[in-house]
DNA sequence: TTTCGGGTTATAT
DNA sequence: ATATAACCCGAAA
């Protein structure tokens, strides 16, 4: 906040306002790509991740959770096009979507705290769809590599099935009669809402209060409107409280408006005021016809109603508006202040979005708080009939009945206030809905209903998942980073850079270390390897793309938040424990980090390609996240020991 | 500076 | 408590 006040620089404002108002709009667009991938919605889910990758594209603040969900959508788009097989997430590495989808996952793992039973049955389920996926498209070739990559040794049934199936060039199986991709997408999406909480989003909770507010004015207003009418009025109108319901047409606006309209047309002569209104009500019920719900019965809903009423009443303008844009999402000033402040730099930088290298580190600072997340209380469903989009339906049904939620936020403070809904001026209520968000219990309901189940499981979860992986992040910078299409270049490595960063590799090292606060873009994350992408590409689509700028960025910006700057360490702890452990986490130095499949291919393919010992060449040309040469070599005198090599 | 190999330590079972 | 993967350190090239 105290950004804010002092702004006086109005560009600095904008930009953090941008900031904010990106933060929602990621938000939004994330909840609404959720749902569209569970309904099945392909067109509509493509077509928000492209929002998306424009929206990350801009500087934004961060919350804890934004990176997980980041990933998870982007996790969710390769699983999306899973069957696919020409589209590249990748551009190196020509690998399938959902081999693509498995490195996402890989260093999801790495990055944030999956529960080790989640993740290894997600990746075991992955690793044969892939094999499954390459065998039903007659890539025989394909199914056998991977096969033997990911399923080195005996695995059980499936994998002698498979290979059956390889080698005599088979399509068919029973086995494979029952996985079927759908059932695999949903086992999928189950697992990302194992991960993290897409909770209503604010602007989602926002509009529907919009919404709602309009249906009960339209009640009011035809009441209220004769009354107004009365000539008297207009004679002391201003006065009256702009405020009041201002956005709508509230009657007392009207008088103001009257008055405005005389002074303004005196001279001319243009329609009369009372023809004009004559005209907004011929509007007006053009609309209701529109939406029978509340034309038809003024009052119609009850809960409605009072509830709305309740909103209208604090708040003067419109939802959207009042809301929290200004909260902070934290609630103390303190941190949040410092958050924006940075975000500014960002804005500069960031906005790369064209070029992909450009990158703007850090940036983005997060802030950490949260979310908004609740305007919600609006309960009551039928709000749907502003909202003519499809898309609004899905969510809205489930969401309905009452958001809160609150995602997990992790960030500390927070004076604990109570959600009381009832606090009065609009601001603060907009702001507890933003801060408080505890509850996690209603938190689960949003998701619709398919997932009801899951959600409460992921509810949990995520709240101490949440929290870990903000601390940790390390690799999935580069997922994100790197998402994109982008097909060719390799990492350059940047000229060298320190020991530690070197290599093109990861974002992720940059991101964590940008993550450091000074918000000095330090390293610039080029994109190295490019991984993956949200959005995939046949070759010949390239040409924009800004979309992994975005989503490194957006990477940037949660880890930022997070916290864990000062560690320059990526990952504090992170990596997998599977859980107990946060002191090890906390302890600055590092932990031991085990070598996920997809680094000791690379690295397998390193030695292939640069021969044993030339540790620094592979680890120039591949992308490690943290690891140094000797680890390399370490971890290949472990392979060889255990004849894995 | 990079690589090697022995020793140490964190982690999983 | 044990086995082992990952990591550290000093020496050599």
């Amino acid at each position: 906040m105290a950004a804010k006040v002092t702004g006086s620089n109005d560009e600095t404002e904008c930009s953090q306002h941008e900031h904010v108002v990106n933060r929602w709009l990621v938000d939004y667009y994330s909840f609404l790509a959720l749902n569209f991938f569970q309904n099945e919605r392909n067109d509509d889910f493509c077509a928000v991740r492209n929002i998306l990758d424009s929206v990350l594209a801009r500087p934004l603040e961060s919350t804890d959770d934004m990176p997980i969900k980041i990933r998870v959508l982007q996790f969710l788009s390769r699983i999306n096009e899973g069957e696919k097989l020409d589209l590249l997430f990748e551009s190196d590495q020509s690998l399938s979507p959902l081999e693509s989808a498995l490195v996402l996952l890989e260093n999801m793992n790495e990055e944030f705290r999956i529960p080790q039973q989640d993740f290894e049955s997600a990746c075991t389920s992955l690793k044969e769809m892939i094999v499954v996926t390459f065998i039903k498209k007659g890539e025989f070739d394909q199914a056998k590599e991977v096969l033997n990559k990911h399923f080195p040794k005996a695995k059980g049934g499936k994998r002698a099935v498979f290979m059956g199936l390889i080698c005599r060039k088979g399509k068919t199986h029973e086995v494979i009669k029952q996985m079927s991709f759908q059932s695999f997408k949903e086992e999928m999406l189950a697992f990302c809402q194992g991960l993290c909480t897409f909770s209503i989003p604010f602007l989602y909770k926002a509009a529907k209060t919009l919404v709602d507010k309009r249906l009960v004015e339209q009640v009011d207003k035809t009441a209220e409107i004769d009354e107004q009418d009365e000539p008297g009025l207009s004679s002391t109108p201003q006065m009256i409280t702009i405020q009041f319901r201002p956005c709508t047409h509230s009657i007392i606006q009207r008088a103001r408006l009257q008055a405005a309209y005389k002074a303004l047309a005196a001279g001319l002569d243009e329609k009369t005021f009372a023809e004009l209104e004559q005209e907004v009500e011929t509007e007006g019920q053009k609309r209701e016809d529109l939406c029978p719900h509340h034309s038809s019965n003024g009052n119609g809903d009850a809960n409605l109603n009072s509830e709305q009423e309740k909103l209208f009443q604090r708040n003067s303008c419109s939802p959207m508006e009042a809301s929290p844009a200004d909260q902070p999402p934290q609630t103390d000033a303190g941190p949040q202040a410092q958050a924006r402040s940075v975000s500014k730099a960002l804005y500069t930088v960031a906005r790369l979005v064209v070029e992909p290298d450009s990158q703007p580190s850090s940036q983005c600072t997060p802030a950490p708080e949260e979310l908004e997340s609740e305007v919600g209380t609006e309960k009551p469903p039928q709000t749907l009939v502003v909202s003519s989009e499809k898309g609004f339906k899905d969510v809205e049904c489930p969401v309905a009945d009452r958001e809160i939620a609150t995602p997990t936020r992790k960030r500390p403070r927070r004076t604990t206030r109570t959600v009381s809904k009832a606090s009065t001026s609009v601001a603060e209520l907009f702001t507890d809905f933003e801060e408080d968000s505890p509850d996690p219990v209603t938190n689960g309901k949003m998701q619709c209903e398919d997932l009801d189940d899951q959600s409460n499981i992921s509810l949990r979860r995520n709240s101490s998942k949440t929290t870990q992986s903000s601390s940790s992040e390390s690799e999935e910078d580069t997922q994100l980073s790197s998402s994109f299409q982008t097909p060719m270049q390799r990492p350059h490595k940047s000229p060298s850079s320190g020991p530690t960063t070197n290599v093109s590799v990861d974002l992720e090292d940059i991101c964590i270390r940008d993550t450091s606060s000074d918000g000095s873009p330090k390293r610039s994350l080029r994109h190295p390897v490019p991984q993956k992408s949200s959005t995939p590409h046949k070759d010949s689509a390239q040409g924009e793309d800004p979309s992994h700028s975005k989503w490194k960025m957006l990477y940037n910006n949660a880890k930022e938040s997070k916290s864990t700057w000062s560690d320059e360490e990526s990952y504090f702890g992170s990596k997998r424990n599977t859980g107990s452990n946060e002191s090890t986490v906390s302890n600055s130095g590092h932990k031991k980090r085990r070598w996920t499949d997809s680094e000791t291919q690379k690295l397998r393919d390193g030695v292939k390609k640069f021969g044993e010992g030339n540790w620094s060449k592979i680890k120039a040309y591949y992308s490690f996240k943290d690891r140094t040469n000797v680890n390399l070599k370490d971890r290949w005198r472990t392979l060889k020991k255990a004849n894995m090599v």
